[in-house]
DNA sequence: GTCTATACAGTGATAGAC
DNA sequence: GTCTATCACTGTATAGAC
């Protein structure tokens, strides 16, 4: 699984094919099909599903339960180490971008709107009223996704750093 | 051309099939082979030309030109609409995210970094200091990127014309 | 459960008539 | 310049031996 992961976040969805499947996890077609009996897209969809538990055990329930200037440290920390400073792409974000958000509208939307929301939610506890937390949270999101396509684009993990001590300075400013 | 780049920019760079391409516009493989004769990467190249000729003449070369708050105003006008409030995204930044990345790594890098240098310059020119002004236009031109992928990802148009408008008056409050 | 075989549609690309 | 026909190949998916 964490293979599989790795394969649809360097190639995408369209671009992954059953042959680098096969080739790079070592296991045949045959095996592949018997485990995701729906074939590439049901792989997907279990990649997707995967990466949505991570973020709902280790940011967003924390941002839900702790204590807010606790939870969203570690949100920053665990956001760079697991996005690898830039060098690891979001496999959600890359699926919203091209034709392939149709096919998993249901997932992409979740994993970013419980996202925002726990995020908000936290601010909310710290103090924020809604609307200002609501927009300090997706301004916070949404700058995450776009450092992971600045940082790509320009090949520098630099540009991911300072934009995410950047945003995590600012927000905590605002708490 | 136009009809190009937009069925890149639906369905991504490996998503796009030369099928496709006939169908929606109307003209057959052998005509299509005789324009670009490499295929379909020489397509995709010349819609990625294409895109970046508008931004060097529509943003980049006002920013460096044009008074600086004139420009910026300019720009943040000029992305709302190029990009339809997020109904539409960025094809050098969706192709940043997955393998096309190599395929064209020149043009996507000179993109993002002649937008940022460009609008580093004219904060510059505004009275920001280089580090600030790098810092900030780097913040800006991410934050674009983010709000393309968070409005599509939340089908939500609201999402990126709040964020857009959130940076711009953050922006022009530090010159 | 795993592999090899293979089916069959669709891929990018080319040739040649017009 | 454009179209049709077709190429070789790869795509996803399945069947069946082991």
């Amino acid at each position: 699984m964490p293979l599989l992961a790795e394969i649809f976040r360097e190639l995408g969805y369209e671009g992954t094919t059953l042959s680098q499947i096969t080739e790079r996890t070592g296991i045949g077609k045959g095996s592949l099909y018997h485990f995701f009996p729906g074939g590439k897209e049901e792989m997907a969809a279990a990649v997707l599903e995967e990466v949505d538990r991570w973020f709902e055990d280790f940011i967003y329930e924390p941002l839900r339960r702790d204590e807010p200037a606790v939870a969203i440290a570690a949100m920053w920390r665990g956001v760079d180490d697991y996005f690898r400073s830039g060098g690891r792409i979001c496999l959600v974000g890359a699926f919203a971008l091209d034709g392939t958000r149709e096919r998993f509208s249901e997932a992409i939307n979740g994993y970013f709107r419980r996202w925002v929301e726990a995020l908000a939610g936290a601010l909310v506890r710290g103090g924020l009223k809604q609307d200002a937390a609501r927009a300090e949270a997706e301004a916070a999101v949404l700058g995450i996704q776009g450092a992971l396509v600045l940082s790509r684009a320009l090949d520098d993990h630099d540009v991911f750093r300072r934009a995410i001590t950047g945003m995590q300075t600012r927000l905590k400013a605002t708490f």
